[in-house]
DNA sequence: TTGCGTGCAAAGGTTTTGCATGGCA
DNA sequence: TGCCATGCAAAACCTTTGCACGCAA
């Protein structure tokens, strides 16, 4: 089922590189067509797709479901961020996404295991809000 | 900005019903649609979505971000079962939608803003994971 | 040579929008 | 009458899939 992925390609290669070298910062597949487009070097979003679910499967990046500007969609990080064991905290105001230690999530998830045997998954944790800087707005 | 809903019309009224039927159950534009065509009182689904828009600018209907069959979709629950505080656990083997008691989530909460002043929407909280069924198939 | 990756194009699903019609105050 | 809601249809997006071609081992 876990087909490795080999990176013997360009795109491959250059798909993964990009999404580490955002450290973090969250791309979706149409950001990145964009980017590759604007570097002279452009690959087909179906490619862009097969990479990202393949590199999803194998550990490398992490798939988060998010608000999008128009509809929900779906947004990806590299693997890096993610074995830091963030949360995410998206501003519903300025769309801004944050990062925060997902420690503090630990006992939430220890208490809903021990009373419902739900086992939490660190790694697609959204939570949404305002940040302060649109709050002041308000 | 934000236009009071009158419920004048049959459809209006219908759309709003029909969601607090459900109790806390969530649905999907779709699924509301499919609900009203069984029942033999069609409803266009721009309608639909023109009324869920309304019901949640009013906070009578609340709006979530949640993986779909096929692509992130938008589901949608009556203020009822936001008002009690739930948050939600999605279960990434069978896609049940499970609710639990947010006070867990109080003090994550309080801390973050305390420390990054992001003010944490409750009505918004989903966490991803596997239940205890899916979890023992594995 | 063989298999896998790629790109194009089409399909599928969800959500939004434009516009003419129709219903309610 | 006048405003607003409705429904149809089309458009806009995002994501997936089929298929033929081409690159890499």
């Amino acid at each position: 089922m876990k087909r490795p992925v080999r990176y013997r390609t360009k795109q491959s290669k250059a798909i993964l590189s990009y999404i580490v070298s955002l450290k973090g910062e969250h791309a979706t597949a149409g950001s990145i067509q964009a980017h590759f487009n604007d570097t002279g070097f452009p690959i087909g979003i179906a490619t862009i797709y097969r990479h990202l679910e393949r590199l999803v499967e194998c550990g490398q990046v992490h798939k988060y479901t998010i608000d999008g500007v128009s509809g929900a969609c779906y947004q990806y990080c590299g693997k890096d961020e993610a074995e830091h064991r963030y949360l995410h905290l998206k501003c519903e105001g300025c769309g801004v996404i944050a990062h925060y230690p997902y420690d503090e999530l630990d006992h939430v998830e220890q208490s809903i295991y021990e009373e419902s045997s739900f086992k939490i998954n660190p790694r697609k944790t959204v939570l949404y809000g305002m940040c302060a800087n649109c709050a002041q707005k308000d």
